[in-house]
RNA sequence: CGGGGAGUAGCGCAGCGGAAGCGCACCUGCUUUGGGUGCAGGAGGUCGGGGGUUCAAAUCCCCCCUCCCCGACCA
């Protein structure tokens, strides 16, 4: 260490927040060069490496081939697959002396497709699994925590190409085992849940999420039958409509018509509820009214690709907030912007606060979606669409009907599992995988095809599979840590044994060196402190900041025979003869179920 | 892109009209020698940028840039 090119720091820096990032920068592993962009030391970069190397055993193993496409990338195939545009400015876009456009890849499905087109020809060539491990660009809105979500970030990128649905199945399923074993073997707890495609396109996805706090994603999962979905992707559970006898009833006309009530003042739901109780003719006869008993309809613009606009009227429970996430997933490519002031204004039919189905729907200019709660029969409280006047009892399919539904309303723990009905319990996770089934989107937009057994072309079926190799550094870091530093797996650490001359003393120092050379001899890789000019203290803070699993510290012990063998993770200390050390070590090291293979 | 906070030495911070400072880190010497030793000396700054007010601006005003956090986007 006396050479090493490292400065470990005293202080947090005060522009990191989350652990892992705050750690790894104190520790000496990385340095931001640019927002969202990191340089790696020595120390992050052989970390990044142990885990570059467990992904590649893993893909290779499942016998995926590996290739390196360019980061830099020209226009036309992003053209022809559309994201040139759909990926707006996420894109890093630049061009050459000429002119001519260029964009740093933020993923690679294009320029896969184009050479899987190029090569093969006939089915005999499939089925096809490639990857690469690659540097990625996107120009994120917010680049945040570190390594978690930067501008420029490793990534390992599969994909797939067989003839037919069954052929994706089986590399789907061929990907999603192999990354069981790659996030076993990383030492990273996770989590596989239902997805949504996004950007990407296709239909199946799952991510794999390491549950941490850190993370960005929340996911919905029921501990009774195992369902585990990302919020955006949960489906609601809906009772069906003959299962509740009163909306059987309202269907058939058996209950009151709807009524319309002057409601002054009230237009927010809260303001509606409590009115409602407060007024003599307006309770229920049974109970409270509550906010769920409300049909509140939120109004957004949707933005297209093509820059063309379109509101949409979103009906929910008065209860339950938009989720413009899961709303964004749903509708993707577009994106939601805020209906305003001018868009009120151009049109007089509705009246802020008291909108009603009755206003909207797409004969009315407006495409009108509710939740998957709003089915035929239910009754609600909602605006008459004139100020101050609200609507009691309500019926959709009665009185009302939508355009469709939509499931986009925000989830919450409690709500019914889809599957089992029980409560649904909610977490925050690091999206460290994600696994698409694309189907032919790619392979038509970029006519890729090969000769099938009969000799007529067959559009070739892909999925595309993702792991955040940069990522998953940031995430080890933050699922192992401590309140000393950081506390790597054996395999990713950036070494096995952190040795640390406790003294300046000349035999410990000619015994250390010594030492450091038989473990190295021994295949055991070794952090040497040999700092003459740092005191015993600092440099077992160090050693407790810089997180390698075994510390084995040459200092007092050695006059009576002894070196001292601790383990960061546990900081139990085993005192070992001087003569057993290097066998001793060299079993640890093996001995760890991390370090097989 | 909305809402909040912050830009002063490598890192952490104080100063908020009147000579740019403190702690850590760094360099030199001594000291200490198993839990971030102590002492002395030293080096290191366009005070984020531009404009303005003033005899005088890190400090007051205007514009811009950047960073962090919470939301909208993704491996």
């Amino acid at each position: 260490m006396s050479v090493l090119f490292l400065r470990t720091l005293r202080d947090d820096p005060a522009d990191a927040d989350v652990a892992s990032h705050r750690l790894l920068v104190r520790a000496g592993y990385v340095r931001r060069a640019a927002p969202g962009i990191f340089s790696w030391l020595p120390l992050g970069w052989m970390v990044l490496r142990n885990v570059e190397r467990i992904v590649r055993e893993e893909m290779n193993r499942a016998g995926f081939q590996e290739v390196h496409f360019p980061a830099l990338l020209p226009r036309e195939p992003y053209e022809a697959t559309g994201r040139w545009t759909e990926y707006g400015d996420n894109l890093f876009r630049l061009q050459d002396r000429r002119g001519a456009d260029y964009l740093l890849g933020p993923t690679h499905e294009e320029m896969f497709t184009l050479l899987v087109k190029d090569i093969c020809t006939s089915y005999k060539d499939l089925p096809l699994s490639i990857y690469q491990i690659q540097t990625k660009y996107r120009d994120e809105a917010r680049p945040r925590a570190g390594l978690l979500r930067g501008r420029e970030f490793v990534m390992k990128d599969s994909y797939s190409f067989d003839l037919d649905r069954a052929g994706l199945q089986a590399s789907y399923d061929a990907h999603r085992a192999a990354y069981v074993r790659t996030f076993d073997r990383l030492g990273l707890p996770y989590v596989i849940v239902a997805a949504t495609s996004g950007a990407m396109g296709g239909s199946a996805s799952e991510e794999f999420l390491a549950p941490l706090d850190a993370g960005e994603d929340t996911f919905a999962f029921c501990a009774g039958c195992g369902y585990a979905a990302n919020t955006e992707a949960v489906h609601t559970a809906v009772p069906a409509v003959p299962a509740v006898p009163a909306a059987a009833q309202a269907l058939a006309g058996e209950t009151p018509a709807a009524r319309v009530e002057d409601t002054p003042g009230t237009p927010t739901i809260q303001t509606l509820v409590d009115e409602l109780n407060r007024r003599p003719d307006l309770r229920r006869p049974d109970r409270p009214w509550t906010a769920a008993d409300t049909l509140k309809n939120v109004l957004v613009m949707l933005v297209h690709p093509d820059g063309t606009t379109e509101p949409l009227a979103v009906g929910l429970p008065g209860d339950r907030d938009l989720d413009v996430k899961r709303l964004e997933a749903t509708i993707t490519p577009a994106v939601v912007a805020a209906f305003g002031e001018a868009e009120f204004a151009a049109r007089p039919q509705l009246v802020k606060g008291y909108i009603g189905p009755r206003s909207l729907g797409k004969a009315r200019g407006v495409r009108y979606l509710v939740d998957p709660r709003v089915v035929e029969g239910t009754s609600w409280v909602t605006g008459a669409d004139a100020p101050g006047r609200h609507v009691i009892g309500l019926v959709a399919g009665r009185d009302f009907r939508a355009d469709g539904t939509i499931d986009v309303a925000e989830v919450r723990a409690g709500d019914p599992c889809p599957q089992c009905g029980a409560g649904l319990e909610l977490r925050r996770g690091i999206e460290i995988g994600h696994i698409f089934q694309l189907g032919s989107k790619y392979a038509e937009a970029l006519g890729l095809a090969v000769a099938g057994p009969g000799g007529q072309p067959v559009v070739v079926t892909m999925g595309s599979y993702g792991i955040g190799v940069s990522r998953a550094v940031a995430a080890i870091a933050e699922s192992t840590l401590d309140d000393r530093g950081l506390c790597w797996p054996r395999e990713i650490a950036p070494a096995d044994v952190h040795l640390v001359a406790a003294s300046k003393d000349k035999s410990v120092v000619e015994y250390a060196d010594r030492l450091a050379l038989d473990l190295s001899q021994a295949n055991i890789r070794v952090l040497y402190d040999d700092r003459s000019d740092a005191s015993a203290g600092v440099k077992f803070k160090d050693a407790e900041l810089i997180g390698v699993p075994t510390v084995v510290v040459i200092g007092k012990g050695l006059a009576d025979g002894v070196v001292e063998v601790r383990d960061r993770a546990s900081g139990t200390t085993d005192l070992v003869p001087v003569g057993e050390v290097t066998a001793h070590l060299v079993e640890l090291c093996r001995a760890d179920p991390d370090a097989a293979d």
